[in-house]
DNA sequence: CAAGGTGCTGCATACGTATTCACCTCAGCT
DNA sequence: AGCTGAGGTGAATACGTATGCAGCACCTTG
């Protein structure tokens, strides 16, 4: 009871064993008798001792610690952080503390300083990355990492350069449900809201989804029914605006996302259209806020749990050297008010 | 250009100075010279060289590294995160890593381990807690990390126990402005939805501020007005339906949280009661959902902002073993359309 | 010139653990 | 008895940094 801390040679005094002997109970090692085991981890527990994570993460260089960066659009306001990912972000912490792992968490734009920082300073084991949009723009930060042997994953779509890195969802495979829900509920003139560029290789697949499914029913795929947006409330909004003005008839939209299609719901409403009486609308992520939209938003679900760890699975296996299988989520759909049957 | 990674030694060496010197140098230390310290920074911003932070953390005892624990009530759903929290979490973490600090962020219920874990394990250097409600069961917990000295702050109503520790906002100036605000919309019949009890002394000081402006204004304070609820969007519609059923006459409500807000709105329109003609709806926290509803809700406004930093600058403050000072943040109105005037 | 001070640097060490290697004991076998 | 191997254990060391202490050169002051 001097003025120190407890540490491992407390215990091994205590317990009447080498500290070594200590060290190797604690971890559960095979070398230790049974017995002797039993009574280091009780002598630890009655001592309230807890091995010192610098100490233990100087001498083994694993920090035990996983690093998420959560990198949104710059242009994006910054206080609104986009539900889905913080969705994700509880079922990561979860998932990481019932592997034992800590998860430092950040909120930055994806520079190459954090990256290499968190790296190569033994501060975490891995990286997860998460963030919408402008692939293009950081994909030779990605490939850098790529190149340096870097253990991270990254949250979007799977493209051959980041191959193993990437964990996504089957984006046209959503799409193509949103669709067929549509069209399921005779709607035929259905409208696509997204960007679709390079840029947002998730957007894209999603619509080729969307086309997959019209021409699967044998309906033509119009340009004028597709308008651009970005994954903001206002751009969805501006998008259906225009789809408006344009004049060419429509009955259901399917959104990309889910903040874009409350936007265009809430264009809609203010034009006096009735959602779903005169158009149905499907959106695609189910945040939180699309079931207290009014009318609740049906939508495409990315599961976000199965998600999560299949980040963290594969962001383990890479930290353990382990061939890792590229992983490829199914969607489903959660049917709610916003395209109810049209009445009779 | 050996096996190992890149250490002081070999800045040491490629500068033709001590290690010593190099810690020193690259920590800005005024017992080295200038000029060595510049040169010293350049060999390591060009060897790619960074501290390691388990060695550091072992030899400063410090971790340089925060953990914040959200804790949710037991009862609630665990998917569902509150996004006020979420707000808040994404400032703490820009406000830590402004002052060079890193976050480790933990969903979990709060138990005795994980508190004494992060403590003395030299994992963090300091805690911050957020999580509603019942304080009461978790009060035993805090008292003993307070009987230990721990360096933790916590968000929420401050209680005398706690002197120093919590932070939170003047909830009764919230419940007086949120009800000063109808009553200058000519409304004098307003209902209040939240628990009333000494578990959630935060709900309980927004209903004294609520009692504090009836009474300023000279109004009666009804206790049929008042309907228990907790922080759930059901429980809001089920405080509402009672209130409907009670047949007592109302022209406003004002809901201690927003999700219980938007729950009572739903009530209300299901009920056929429009919103702000027949009844004006107030709520409390500015959530992002808020903004999003029909009809976009007003609502008091506590500036995460701000009390991210102050979370953030007490914190360090106990770190560094300075005194702190403990701060109640002001709140705000935010004004939208759930209280528009009372049409002629 | 001696004494003291200042500005800078290096040596040596400690932080607490995980792991290698060597060692011991004892059972089983020839 | 002598040898072997398995099952346990301990001594010693390395991980990479931060810092107390001592030392050195140089300057100021009396």
């Amino acid at each position: 009871m001097g003025s120190g801390k407890t540490t491992s040679f407390d215990i091994a005094h205590r317990a009447g064993v080498s500290q070594a002997t200590v060290s190797r109970a604690l971890r559960n090692s095979p070398l230790v008798n049974a017995e002797t085991r039993e009574r280091v981890k009780r002598i630890a527990r009655e001592m309230n001792y807890r091995v010192d994570r610098s100490a233990a993460g100087l001498r083994s260089q694993r920090s035990k610690t996983l690093a998420l960066l959560l990198f949104e659009d710059p242009t994006s306001d910054d206080s609104q952080i986009n539900p889905f990912f913080l969705s994700m972000l509880g079922h990561i912490t979860r998932c990481a503390a019932s592997k034992k792992y800590d998860l430092l968490v950040s909120f930055q734009q994806l520079s190459e300083d954090w990256l290499s920082e968190y790296q190569s300073s033994n501060r975490a084991d891995g990286i997860i990355l998460l963030g919408y949009g402008n692939y293009r723009s950081s994909a030779d930060k990605l490939q850098k990492l790529v190149d340096e042997d870097a253990n991270f994953v990254i949250w979007g779509a799977t493209t051959p350069e980041l191959e193993g890195h990437a964990v996504g969802c089957r984006n046209s495979q959503g799409g193509e449900i949103a669709t067929r829900h549509l069209l399921s509920l005779d709607r035929t003139g259905i409208a696509f809201i997204g960007e679709i560029s390079d840029d947002c290789p998730e957007y894209q697949q999603r619509y080729d989804g969307y086309r997959r499914a019209l021409e699967s029913a044998g309906l033509p795929v119009h340009e004028e029914l597709q308008h651009d947006a970005d994954n903001r409330e206002t751009s969805g909004f501006k998008a259906m605006s225009r789809l408006l003005e344009s004049g060419f008839g429509f009955d259901s939209v399917f959104a990309a996302s889910d903040l874009m299609a409350i936007g265009a719901m809430k264009c809609l409403q203010e034009a006096g259209i009735r959602i779903p009486e005169d158009v149905s609308v499907v959106g695609f992520d189910d945040i939180p806020m699309a079931s207290y939209a009014t009318p609740s938003l049906t939508t495409v679900r990315q599961d976000t749990l199965l998600a999560a760890r299949a980040l963290v699975k594969n962001l383990l296996a890479m930290i353990e050297g382990e061939p890792v299988k590229p992983r490829l989520l199914p969607m489903t759909l959660a049917v709610r008010g916003s395209c109810g049957g049209r009445p009779s």
